[in-house]
DNA sequence: GGCTTCCTACCACCAAAGTGGTATTTACAT
DNA sequence: ATGTAAATACCACTTTGGTGGTAGGAAGCC
């Protein structure tokens, strides 16, 4: 372990902040080179301190944490922020994600349980709570998506229709599978009837649900 | 501990096989009811073994374990896939926690994180390693599509890319702008050439990162 | 004023996608 | 063996999409 991990606080209630201060200095790996008591005075200075790893609490006054990462990740995105909170919302964990965190772990933790986080996600990992990771990977579940992808398309429409996602031409697609321009219009004509659409993009948007 | 975690082994090494059933018969909480050496076999009976967690390669003879979480999990929601294999490719990680797998772990393991890796999956988590975790997380942060979407285009621009990615027609997006077609044409025309692509499916899939 | 950028609009042409049929072969199940 | 489903292929046709120009008006910048 040649460098420390130099690691930025923010949050409100003085006193967690001073017990993660303590809890992490200890780490002879660790070195904490500022807390930050709000969203608003982080955001104004934070680029004047060197860190790897920004500890940033959701709720607090002004700026919540969220938007910290949201406007912080993108001018310095080598630093890794790890939002601890009490909230296990999913909202709050795919809004923090989609900011930009890495890591996602609730307050109620042990001493133990923080410094590992912090060596976990400064070394490449996303540390979260095994409810936090289930919401997360569940998220990937496309529900009914399984059920149209499995049930009413031919494996071959299936591979069809995975070619039309990526943006192949017909031309492509039949180079590539090595059948005929016109078998593939077919497969096509097949697959929005059974999908019940009528073009390209609402294909994918149906099977590969659209996000945004 | 009331109840012990009923497990199923899909693999076809047998070696590796043997080697986790010992593994985790070994363990008080733990019963392997049931191992199968290929996907086709383990579709054809499964459904006949209480379990509670299933433990799936993905490189096997016949349908592989992807496809057959794919399947098996529509049927029997309640269980548990985690899959187990030597791959850390992240088309294979999507694509299997899409099909409704839960757990992802490789291989090269010890003994201890295959254990803990079942509890957690039987406990409502979701077992990964570091670097698949990070991966994960990191498919939701919006990346450089924010950059694009924010340096490249216009605003208008990006409205009108908004509606090609819900599959509308340059009718309907003149309609609902109160502009012409061939404006919407032309919008269009730019878009393509400041993205450098040449289809409304590339533009989306640049644009709003595409995973599978 | 002169410059650029953006939004708007029109034109002409060609390529690609989508519609809706028919038809043959293979393969699998009853 | 007979029926059914899937994959292949071809045809004729219409609509939509993509290319590459020109051009006017509005907003903003030197």
């Amino acid at each position: 372990m040649a460098k420390k991990i130099k690691i930025i606080i923010v949050e409100d209630d003085k006193e967690i902040r001073q017990l993660a201060e303590g809890i992490l200095s200890g780490e002879k790996d660790m070195e904490v080179v500022k807390t930050f008591a709000n969203g608003d005075s982080f955001l104004k200075s934070w680029e004047n301190y060197e860190c790897t790893v920004v500890i940033m609490d959701i709720n607090m006054p002004g700026k919540n944490g969220i938007e910290c990462v949201a406007a912080a990740k993108p001018k310095n995105p080598g630093v890794q922020f790890l939002i601890s909170t009490v909230f296990e919302n999913p909202q709050y964990i795919f809004q923090a994600l989609c900011s930009g965190a890495t890591g996602y772990m609730l307050k109620n933790n042990t001493a133990d349980k923080l410094i590992s986080a912090v060596r976990e996600i400064s070394n490449g990992g996303s540390p979260m709570s095994a409810n936090i990771a289930r919401l997360v990977v569940d998220s990937f579940a496309t529900k009914q998506t399984a059920a149209i992808h499995n049930e009413l398309l031919t494996s071959r429409e299936k591979e069809i229709l995975d070619m039309l996602a990526q943006g192949l031409m017909y031309k492509e697609i039949a180079a590539k599978k090595e059948i005929g321009v016109e078998t593939v219009r077919k497969h096509v004509y097949n697959i929005y009837e059974k999908l019940q659409v009528s073009s390209r993009t609402e294909a994918i948007n149906k099977v590969y649900g659209k996000q945004v």
